[in-house]
RNA sequence: GCUCGGGUGGCGGAAUUGGCAGACGCGCCGGAUUUAGGUUCCGGUUCCGAAAGGAGUGCAGGUUCGAUUCCUGUCCCGAGCACCA
């Protein structure tokens, strides 16, 4: 068991409360820890671990050391140690970027000063500080990554969130894309699960391609997917951020005039220059949030005065600026086709530009009916010399080969993802191992110094500014270092690193970091954790680690769909490094994933109203349904009507006043009013939720756990239901009754080893009169079957998960038992052994009265069963006439189709059945059944 | 719009490899016990039909001796992504 315990959630409580967030956690982990122990959950208790624990996150702090020095290595796909990288450039094996190099004199390793180095080297780590533009919430006073972004909002919370620069950490993740994209393809995961890192990865085939500028000697790239479209490109834009679009730097290249006859629509705001033009629309579309941004999906823009070249075709084509194309994808630049892709063609229409059609729907075909343009899907290229009829797919190969001839372009694969922003400016995470130096560079604190403890703040609350809480313990933040030099013996990378100053010893000033990290960084490698949580000279011992994960990473990891791009993401990067670096045996931490579905609220039924009280049916109400806080302080629903547009209120019906009229759900009184039926999340503001301690209190924790599993599908969204678990409750009841006896005389007889049978143990037993006898021997006959099937079942269903099916199965044995005079004693103990994992309480309790031992039933070893004893020595087979089912006849098990057919036809019904008609075919599928064909 | 799931009684769901559709539970109906209610027990409960019988796994087709299961098309629901070039 681990608490995942850093992060927002609890700081944000912790504020709203005034209660340090340690405190706030601890109490809360308490709690859970009390909560689940009453469920009776079997965890290994030594294995508790807890994210905010400086032991735990001495080895968080480590990891990200490793992160630091470690770089990706393009060549081999592989992350390597960054002594290596610096190995590379001291022997001049790899040159040293041509930045560093002054124009007379490129620059040697030796020759270059620390700083120098650290700032080369940032270039490389996984975890590297940048100054670029950011998710700032200001609500939450910190930054985000881009996977807690939810269109635009917080995903805690949903607060807004703006992009503004700002120098934080992030973790190159982007480098191990492909990897993780491939990693995908051998894990046993669910395919929409899959899908979801595969769009976040988001891998993308195309070009680059250059092209020229008219009057300039620049060249500008563009990134597309269909290169076979090229000759259709009529324009092209460019992100507003764009460098090329720069007015303030003094080599702008937008002309000071508009060149002649441009169109006054291709004038934003009609500006008399395009400077002004260009400048006015970049502020214009600064000033739109993300979300604006995303919802009004209106094409604008300034064209910029530039033109480029086309270069296949020598075309002169105008530049625009418009936020519909975004500086963080690809190179922030689009050729625009209009004649194949909605948005160029949307575009297009608004500033008037021309509309071309170089895809044809057949081969061809271009001239001989007219297409509806845009036509995005693939078809045969047209109008484009040199790569005319080619199919899409060929069109796009050919064209990419003819671009690189010519040295105007080159085969591209593009990601979506983006770097991981690693840091936050709050109080409550891991803090970073790292120390600012006063020349602006930073190096990783010594591994001896760890852990890095979070000092104690009394004022934890985010500062207001951009500034992190930290920023507060200037004792802690402010602090004398001395560097030691990378020393291959000394530590595992041989990398440089800064240990605090001794007494005495003369250091130089630094300061620590005082972002901290995300909640995420706890939770990445904690399953490692758990696999020697004890150790103190490791994260985890490398046998160990073998033995458990065995080169393939977990088993079985059973988890909710909320941490797809999230959790399940970073987690996969930081074990691949980890792997990478020969700490980890596997390449993938969790090699099987089942997603559980959610529990929701139980099933509500709503009816609507007008504020007048009239009755609507469902259909006249508008399926976009809203919430407002109702006169009462519930959460109400809200919605419209569709014709007039009125506002209507839905009001929550009890289900003795709905009936189930053909499709629908309608109100008895009145069945022209169909109601909505559904279930919804639970949560605090519906007021729906359902407190486990309360269904312990009044049902026992076996019911709740039973009835969790007998719900339906692991996988499955399922709502709860009150009286569901009563039905379990029951069945738990009727066990009882059955074993222990209730009210009535137990029934629970024990063989006496010499044919007869006894009732009860020890002192008080009995044995029965032979009369009785002879009815047990008959029952344990009769169960002996239901019995062994009863074992295969279950197994069979626990292995795959379907619980929901096992615990049917028990309920059948169960309800078998209960018919039964008497019940033999190896019938009831396989029951309890088979019940034990889902209703640990009542099995232990009972095994105990029945065997009159204190032996726990845990320690009791699975029942077998025997493959004979799970089937009927006679079968009541299936017989059907052309597929029909039209009799049964009883038939010995394991019988041949020959003995079948004549028992089938010998049998009166089907006789009656089949007329006469002559029997053309016999299909027999052993002991499954037998269709006859007439 | 794109991608991935899914559609079976009044409800949650079962049918493991193409072979008896509706297991098990809830709810409902009837009966027994009880002064009554609750509990418990027994019986019934896919739909139409008094019955015989017929229909039936979103809808329309197809393959097959046989389809909830496989194929094609289509509708609906859920989830995720979404101006990603």
């Amino acid at each position: 068991m681990g608490w995942d315990a850093f992060g927002l959630p609890a700081e944000q409580y912790a504020i709203k409360t005034d209660t340090h967030p340690g405190v706030i956690t601890r109490k809360n982990i308490d709690r859970f820890r009390a909560q689940l122990q009453a469920i009776g959950f079997s965890y290994d208790w030594d294995r508790e671990v807890n994210t905010t624990d400086p032991l735990y996150y001495r080895w968080t702090q480590w990891i990200f050391l490793q992160l630091y020095n470690t770089w990706f290595d393009s060549a081999t796909g592989r992350g390597r140690p960054i002594r290596e990288l610096v190995a590379e450039f001291a022997t001049g094996l790899r040159p040293i970027p041509v930045e560093f190099s002054t124009p007379e004199k490129s620059i040697a390793w030796t020759d270059m000063t620390a700083s120098q180095r650290r700032k080369l080297l940032s270039g490389y780590r996984l975890a590297y500080e940048v100054e670029a533009p950011v998710n700032w919430c200001p609500a939450l006073g910190t930054v985000l990554a881009n996977e807690e972004v939810i269109d635009g909002k917080s995903e805690v919370g949903g607060f807004p969130v703006e992009r503004r620069p700002m120098r934080q950490w992030m973790l190159r993740i982007t480098a191990y894309a492909q990897r993780l994209l491939d990693g995908l393809e051998n894990l046993e995961w669910s395919e929409s699960l899959k899908q979801m890192q595969r769009n976040w990865i988001g891998r993308s085939d195309g070009a680059l391609v250059y092209f020229g500028l008219a009057g300039h000697s620049q060249v500008v790239t563009v990134f597309t997917t269909r290169p076979d479209t090229l000759f259709g490109a009529t324009y092209m834009v460019l992100a507003p951020e764009h460098p090329l679009a720069s007015v303030t730097s003094g080599r702008t290249l937008i002309p000071e005039d508009w060149p002649a006859e441009t169109p006054d629509c291709w004038k934003y705001n009609t500006a008399k220059t395009p400077r002004q033009a260009v400048q006015a629309y970049q502020q214009w579309t600064s000033s739109r949030s993300e979300r604006q941004r995303q919802e009004e999906t209106d094409k604008t823009g300034t064209f910029t005065g530039i033109f480029a070249i086309n270069p296949v075709n020598g075309r002169k084509i105008p530049v625009f600026i418009s936020d519909y194309v975004l500086m963080g994808y690809g190179s922030g630049a689009i050729m625009a086709v209009p004649g194949h892709d909605r948005r160029d063609f949307d575009f297009a229409c608004k500033f008037d530009l021309p509309i071309e059609q170089v895809v044809a729907q057949s081969p061809r075909g271009a001239a001989d009916k007219p297409v509806e343009l845009p036509l995005e899907q693939d078809g045969w290229a047209t109008n484009s010399p040199g790569i005319n009829d080619l199919p899409t797919a060929e069109a796009r190969a050919k064209m990419i080969d003819l671009l690189e001839a010519r040295g105007v372009g080159q085969r591209q694969v593009n990601f979506k993802i983006r770097d991981w922003l690693f840091s936050r400016q709050r109080y409550w995470g891991e803090p970073f191992p790292i120390v600012h130096l006063t020349d602006g560079t930073h190096v990783p604190l010594a591994e001896s110094e760890l852990p890095l403890e979070l000092p104690q703040l009394t004022d934890f609350k985010p500062t207001g500014t951009m500034d992190p809480p930290l920023s507060k313990a200037l004792a802690w933040r402010d602090i004398s270092v001395v560097i030691e030099p990378a020393d291959p013996a000394g530590s595992p990378h041989g990398a440089e690193h800064a240990r605090v100053a001794r007494p005495g010893e003369t250091g130089i000033p630094g300061r620590r970091e005082v972002n901290t990290m995300p909640q995420w960084a706890g939770s990445c490698w904690y399953y490692l954790r758990y696999l020697d949580p004890h150790n103190v000279r490791r994260f985890c011992d490398p046998e160990l680690e073998k033995f458990w994960m065995h080169g393939r990473g977990i088993d079985l990891y059973i988890g909710g769909v909320e941490h797809a791009v999230l959790h399940l993401l970073y987690s996969r990067f930081w074990h691949k490094v980890l792997f990478d670096l020969g700490q980890v045996s596997s390449d993938e931490p969790f090699h099987r994933l089942v997603n559980q579905g959610l529990i929701l609220g139980e099933a509500e039924y709503t009816a609507f109203a007008t504020e007048a009280g009239r009755m609507v049916p469902l259909a006249e109400v508008d399926t976009n349904w809203d919430s407002r806080l109702g006169p009462d302080g519930k959460t109400q629903i809200i919605s419209k009507s569709r014709q007039t547009g009125e506002l209507l209120t839905g009001r929550p019906c009890p289900p003795e006043e709905i009936e189930k009229r053909g499709d629908s759900f309608v109100l008895k009184a009145d069945s022209t009013i169909t109601v909505d039926a559904r279930s919804f999340k639970m949560s605090k503001s519906r007021g729906n939720v359902v407190n486990p301690d309360d269904v312990i209190r009044d049902y026992g924790a076996d019911s709740l756990r039973l009835f969790e599993m007998f719900m339906g599908p692991l996988e499955q969204v399922k709502p709860w239901s009150t009286t569901g678990v009563e039905g379990v409750y029951r069945f738990l009841q009727r066990v009882w009754r059955n074993i222990n006896g209730g009210d009535e005389p137990c029934r629970v007889v024990i063989p006496d080893g010499v044919g007869g049978w006894q009732l009860g143990r020890g002192p008080m037993a009995r044995p029965l009169t032979p009369a009785e006898a002879a009815v047990a021997t008959a029952d344990a006959e009769s169960i002996l079957r239901p019995m062994h099937r009863t074992i295969r079942k279950v197994t069979g269903d626990i292995e795959r998960l379907a619980f929901n099916t096992a615990i049917s199965g028990m309920m059948e044995f169960n309800n078998a038992l209960a018919k039964l005079t008497w019940i033999p004693d190896i019938a009831a103990r396989t029951l309890l052994r088979l019940l034990e994992p889902f209703a640990p309480h009542i099995a232990e309790e009972l095994h105990e009265q029945l065997t009159a031992s204190a032996q726990s039933i845990m320690t009791v070893a699975w029942p077998q069963w025997d493959e004979e004893l799970c089937t009927d020595s006679e079968l009541d087979l299936p017989v059907q006439i052309n597929g029909k089912l039209s009799g049964r006849v009883k038939v010995a098990n394991g019988s041949d189709a020959e003995t079948v057919a004549i028992a089938a036809l010998r049998d009166e019904i089907i006789q009656q059945k089949l007329a006469g008609r002559a029997i053309k075919k016999k299909v027999y599928i052993k002991d499954r059944m037998l269709n006859l064909v007439v």
